[in-house]
DNA sequence: GGAGGCATGTAACCTGTTACATGATTGC
DNA sequence: GCAATCATGTAACAGGTTACATGCCTCC
């Protein structure tokens, strides 16, 4: 008969990004998304539907806590902050070293499998894509010359922002880069 | 009440990957496997436990189906290919635009955080993910020389493998050159 | 005889997305 | 009044990973 199976190795990587934005400033679940669609867009995404039960069972384990509201707001909103529990459960996260992210590129599987449909099409989801990383640089772009003023900060807590950053601009530059030298080849290929 | 959910847009990418694969060759699953690892393997990668199941619902709605043994294998394996119906389905998943992946970087991840723990233990695993992608981007140099002799392609049907791995090439450089720079700052810092 | 690769599968389980549902507040 | 944004949640479901289970074949 099948054994039960052991502590599994995989975890919720949503519960360290929340306990993460709540280590720097309490928040309602609203406001870690957004944060989190604002300064880490490029490279992390939560969607609601997993953060709200997350932070509803990260507070029965009381690594967060509900922070008292003060009486003249009274909208339905829940702001958290982080427990000392919490604040030990991400020092611990911090320490383990990163899991290896699982690529799956499904952009680089239709130009690969391209020669077995129109090529065209392939062209087209590739002009589409060079497109799309082209405005998420620009949004970087932005971000760095409005928050940063255009230069490495010298204060620490920004730094670790500005480097996450460049690590976007440079990745999305390869990719663009890529993408224009192929749609170079393709068209000379249709010729 | 809940409303019965709509078809769902998502769907299985483990499917097209295999009516891929099978589409240039008729394959085992443990073929098919081998095959990902060795060629998409910078950017796709499928699990065993993903790979067998999706072989056997392909089989059963025909997009598959097993190849006949020659007699005088009688090892326990079954070689699948592609049917016409398969074909299809392919071409039709072809011109569909591909999904954004969707990024989830834990090492970044925890730069971000890293101020909130020890900086040297962002610093391990930012010189692990540099020694990584390293050997990564040297095994598909490796696999440059040996398949494609170090240049481009003339033939259409080399043409798109080697441009998926120039992609690797070129984002993994990326990749490298960013660690090394961070690693630099870091140690800055720290002096 | 044992290690390692070939080969196929199942079980358990969690993760995370999409869609649904609801309502308040703010600005035009 | 209406649209957009703020705000919190639940339901359904598929996708996919890890671990388990088994056994053959080949080479040393």
């Amino acid at each position: 008969m099948p054994m039960r199976a052991k502590a599994s190795q995989r975890q919720n990587r949503t519960r360290p990004a929340i306990l993460g934005v709540l280590a720097r400033c309490p928040a309602t679940g609203y406001e870690i998304r957004r944060h989190i669609a604002g300064t880490l867009g490029h490279f992390w995404q939560e969607s609601m539907g997993q953060l709200y039960p997350t932070l509803a069972a990260l507070a029965r384990e009381g690594l967060i806590r509900v922070v008292d509201k003060p009486s003249r707001d009274d909208r339905k909103r829940i702001r958290y902050t982080l427990t000392r529990a919490g604040r030990a459960t991400l020092e611990a996260w911090l320490a383990q070293p990163p899991a290896r992210p699982i690529e799956r590129n499904e952009m680089l599987l239709k130009l690969f499998f391209a020669d077995l449909g129109r090529l065209d099409d392939a062209e087209r989801h590739l002009a589409a894509r060079l497109a799309d990383v082209r405005e998420q640089r620009e949004a970087l772009q932005t971000r760095e010359r409005e928050v940063f003023g255009g230069r490495e900060p010298r204060k620490p807590e920004l730094l670790l922002g500005w480097l996450t950053l460049q690590y976007g601009l440079a990745v999305f530059a390869a990719q663009m880069k890529w993408c224009e030298s192929v749609l170079d080849r393709l068209r000379r290929v249709e010729a």
